[in-house]
RNA sequence: GGGCGGUUGGCGCAGUGGAAGCGCAUCUCGUUUACACCGAGAGGGUCACAGGUUCGAAUCCUGUACCGCCUACCA
């Protein structure tokens, strides 16, 4: 078969994916024989398209997928998509906004179903850029968390939970984006540092005696004072203990506050004094609650000003507060104005700034489901890689807060709750005329009325996808809608579930990792997973983290279609070191084209060597191994026991790099440099060997060269097809004979010496000039039977024996050199030795000196001391023959 | 404010107590018919700083500085 000078990728992947798929490679089914290894996808938004995060994590997941299915497990990828409720809305009532129009307009039952329709055009887009990547998800099983039988599940979920308890609603301050008008979780606000101002405002108050005064308080949002009703002081702070009865009025409004004590307060920021508005603080929302003022609402939904701003009214709240600031100090009210930075919540949507906001909102109680999670993550029933997650994980989840899973969205799980038009009352805390059901209920519970209305709200996208390791099995199996396939579902359920590994980038192991763990135990009584890979985030070249508004990504797919996906695999697993940040740009792919490439030149190489020779090859078990032969399968050996170690432990950079070093610099720069010139029938068997064993190593990180590779082989050395299959087995290690392992270590010895001989050679400025070589070597045997290759990796013309050497060039324990030259410019020659020598004489020094000391041969343990006894003797040697050398030619 | 990391050659990283390593970049040499997406070589680091433990510290302990990330209701 014809081999073209360069791999490219791009006459291969499309149809090798192809292949695995109508071969049905990739799909899993309960198979008792087999243990199962399961990972779900961390759902990407069916907005998303492919970035290099994604790239990063699903490779991931793609090689522990490929692997574990190479080693013989029942393997299941779960792919799928995530509602993702703001995100997609935004994208919706943007393509609504080209057409003029708002979603109020065409009202919330066509908004949704436009909502159906963008995700039916566009919802896989992210699924098939997968596929471009090689990831082998069992797509049959593709899930999404609005389908019908998941749908199920969240309401059944939530169904549990408020019958439970844990399930409530509450006034609350809230986080609330006046952009996306919906409550946002702490988690889905972002604080950043900004450079604001602490406005020091006048209060005027008339004391207990009549006198009038002011006193004064700061802010860094003045406009908010329109709802202030109180004022708090430090009940220690002594310096207020006159303001006891005084009447203060607030400035604008008119409004008498009250004086309240509360010990939050810091006596020493500002000036002590704090206005006081509820319902527009999380501080003052809860020093309200405690001495039960009034609390007063001073927005709309969109941050303008409502009828409680007087004059302004219909403002937005940041042109009010330089208006209020100007009257103010029109009023010379403003005392002093400071810089302050303020930490301001964003929405992590739109980066609008948050209003904390007063609102009614649905909240799980927390507490009692973290319990067992907590429990888990502390027995290592589930494992965090690297471990030093646990430790983030257990801090976060021993402080946990309730959670507020309602949003104020339409795109999403309508909240299960149904309220009677008749006997609800909004204003009361009682729960009659309240029904939560999955279903619409028919009348009131309380009052038979027909009415009946169903909250607004939908559901947060993380209380769908906290439950996605199982409700992706179609749990909770609902008969009517599984039918038969009832059983099957629930038999795949108990087979794949608990998962075995979740991949994810730390920014969601708050949002969703601590979640699913709750979930898992709570619906399951089980964890959902037991490793949990916490990789590191994608930046660019300087550091900075990759995002489309800064511009600064690089677009997996330009990669794949420039380099291939296994170069774009192969250099993000080579550089993600496990746990740590990845910094990418352009060149850092080329480390994996080259590799490529290279895989393919050695393939080409030998093929045409077995092609070209009269060779046969009946059957892949190689028979009379020679040295270099033994030498590259001790090294195959160690690679395969490497990178099993390392794909299980999740370095895979470990791993990607031990097959890089095995297969470039030992195979393709030694071994087959060495068979040049030596080519017979068990170099072709060995290097065919080498070269499947490390297919099937290399293929579950670049699964599309390694698969073309063996179809070529399989074409080319008919003999072989049978034996080349990824579904086969891991390569297993060869065993190797005594009287092998001992040639194998006099090969070494002879790539040793080649080495010292280039640089000898250039040393003594013959370059690469070619030169006869006299050896005086007991064993003149081992020189001759390798002759051929040791004369062309060593450039020489000839080898001579001689008993004695008049000249020594190099030296060991075994042989000595010296080239047939004439005269030699010595001097660099020289300079080299002497360096090489002061080296040793240093380390020498250190070692002797350290065996004088009585402190380390007492302390130290037997076996160090033995060492560093050994190397000692060694490196006198080796100093001994140098100096020899040296002094040859001095 | 609290927590967790990091600081090793120009850059990115390995290195869990016994002679400082790897990749990229740089420099030199090479038209050796698998590959220039290549080969053979070279230079380059007092392991952030200060103390301590130890026979011995890049590695363990304490502190300092700087850099990240997470978290938090100083208005």
């Amino acid at each position: 078969m014809e081999m073209s000078p360069q791999y490219n990728p791009k006459e291969t992947e499309q149809s090798t994916y192809d292949k695995w798929l109508s071969e049905g490679t990739f799909s899993a089914k309960v198979n008792k024989g087999k243990k199962p290894f399961t990972i779900v996808i961390p759902p990407p938004n069916v907005t998303g398209v492919l970035h290099m995060g994604h790239a990063l994590n699903d490779t991931l997941q793609d090689v522990l997928i490929r692997y574990n299915r190479i080693k013989g497990r029942e393997t299941l990828w779960m792919p799928g998509t995530d509602h993702a409720g703001i995100a997609t809305q935004n994208v919706v009532e943007k393509a609504l906004a080209k057409e003029g129009l708002k979603k109020e307009d065409i009202g919330r039952d066509k908004f949704v179903e436009k909502l159906w329709d963008w995700q039916k055009e566009y919802g896989s887009t992210i699924l098939n850029q997968l596929k471009k990547l090689g990831a082998s998800c069992d797509w049959s099983r593709t899930r999404f968390t609005m389908d019908d039988d998941y749908s199920d599940a969240v309401l059944d979920v939530f169904v549990k939970l408020y019958n439970k308890g844990l399930i409530y609603r509450g006034n609350y301050i809230i986080n609330w984006c006046p952009r996306c008008k919906t409550a946002l979780s702490d988690e889905e606000s972002q604080h950043r540092q900004v450079d604001g101002n602490l406005w020091y405002i006048k209060y005027p108050i008339v004391t207990a005696s009549g006198e009038n005064k002011h006193i004064v308080v700061a802010t860094t949002r003045p406009e908010t004072m329109l709802g202030d009703t109180a004022i708090a002081v430090n009940p220690n702070d002594e310096r207020y203990k006159w303001l006891k009865g005084a009447k203060i009025t607030l400035p604008i409004i008119g409004r008498t506050l009250r004086l309240v004590e509360d010990d939050q307060i810091d006596p020493s920021f500002g000036t002590g004094l704090v206005k006081v508005t509820p319902a527009h603080d999380p501080v003052d929302f809860s020093i309200g609650k405690k001495f039960d003022l009034e609390f007063i609402n001073i927005m709309n939904d969109d941050a303008t000003m409502n009828d409680n701003a007087a004059e302004y009214k219909g403002m937005d709240r940041f042109k009010a507060r330089d208006a209020i600031v100007k009257c103010l100090t029109e009023k010379d009210l403003i005392e002093k104005i400071e810089k302050y930075e303020v930490s301001a919540g964003r929405c992590y949507r739109c980066d609008t700034v948050i209003e904390p906001r007063l609102s009614l909102q649905w909240f799980v109680k927390m507490k009692p489901l973290a319990g067992p999670a907590i429990q888990a993550v502390v027995d290592d029933k589930i494992k965090f890689y690297p471990d030093r997650w646990k430790k983030v994980y257990l801090n976060w989840m021993e402080n946990i807060q309730d959670w507020c899973i309602s949003r104020q969205i339409w795109w999403g799980h309508r909240i299960p709750v149904y309220y009677c038009s008749k006997c609800y009352d909004s204003m009361s805390q009682s729960s009659i005329g309240i029904m939560v059901s999955k279903v619409r209920p028919e009348k009131c519970a309380a009052c038979g009325a027909t009415e009946i209305v169903q909250d607004p709200d939908v559901l947060d996208t993380w209380f769908s996808s906290w439950l996605w390791p199982f409700a992706t099995f179609k749990w909770p199996f609902n008969k009517e809608r599984l039918g038969s396939g009832y059983q099957q579902a629930e038999s795949e359920l108990k087979y794949f579930y608990p998962t075995d590994t979740l991949t994810t980038a730390s920014e969601i192991l708050f949002f969703w990792v601590a979640r699913m763990i709750m979930a898992g135990y709570e619906f399951m009584g089980d964890i959902p997973f037991k490793d949990v890979v916490i990789h590191g985030t994608v930046r660019d070249s300087k550091g900075i983290k990759m995002s489309k508004s800064l511009g600064n990504t690089i677009d997996p797919l330009d990669v794949i279609d420039k380099f291939g996906a296994d170069a774009l695999r192969f250099s993000l697993m080579l550089l993600a070191a496990s746990g740590s940040d990845v910094f990418l740009s352009d060149e850092k792919f080329l480390v994996g084209r080259n590799f490529c490439n290279k895989i393919w030149n050695a393939v080409r190489f030998v093929l045409s060597k077995i092609e070209n020779s009269a060779v046969e090859l009946t059957d892949i078990e190689p028979s009379a191994y020679d040295g270099t032969d033994a030498w590259i399968l001790g090294k195959l050996n160690s690679a395969i026991n490497d990178v099993d170690k390392f794909v299980q432990a999740y370095r895979m950079n470990d791993a990607a790099k031990t097959i890089y070093e095995f297969f470039w610099h030992d195979f393709c720069d030694w071994y087959l440099e060495t068979i040049k010139n030596s080519f017979n029938q068990t170099k072709a068997k060995t290097a065919l060997r080498v070269i499947v064993s490390t297919m099937k190593l290399a293929h579950p990180i670049i699964p599309f060269i390694t698969d073309k590779i063996l179809d070529i082989i399989g074409d080319t050395v008919v003999a072989l097809k049978p034996y080349l299959s990824f579904t086969d087995g891991w390569p297993e290690e060869i065993e190797l004979t005594d009287d092998i392992l001992d040639e194998r270590q006099s090969t070494e010895s002879l790539f040793e010496t080649i080495r010292a001989i280039r640089n000898i050679k250039i040393d003594l400025g013959l370059g690469n000039k070619k030169t006869g070589l006299k050896v005086c070597a007991n064993n003149k045997k081992l020189w001759k039977k390798n002759e051929t290759w040791l004369l062309a990796l060593s450039g020489s013309t000839d080898i001579m024996f001689a008993d004695e050497l008049k000249r020594v060039l190099y030296k060991n324990e075994l042989w000595s050199l010296d080239f047939s030259v004439g005269e030699l410019e010595t001097e660099n020659f020289l300079a080299s030795l002497d360096k090489k020598i002061s080296n040793l004489m240093r380390v020498s020094g250190q070692l002797e000196k350290r065996l004088r000391n009585e402190g380390f041969i007492k302390n130290a343990s037997k076996e160090i001391v033995a060492q560093e006894k050994e190397k000692s003797s060694q490196i006198k040697d080796e100093l001994q023959r140098l100096k020899e050398l040296s002094n040859a030619f001095k």
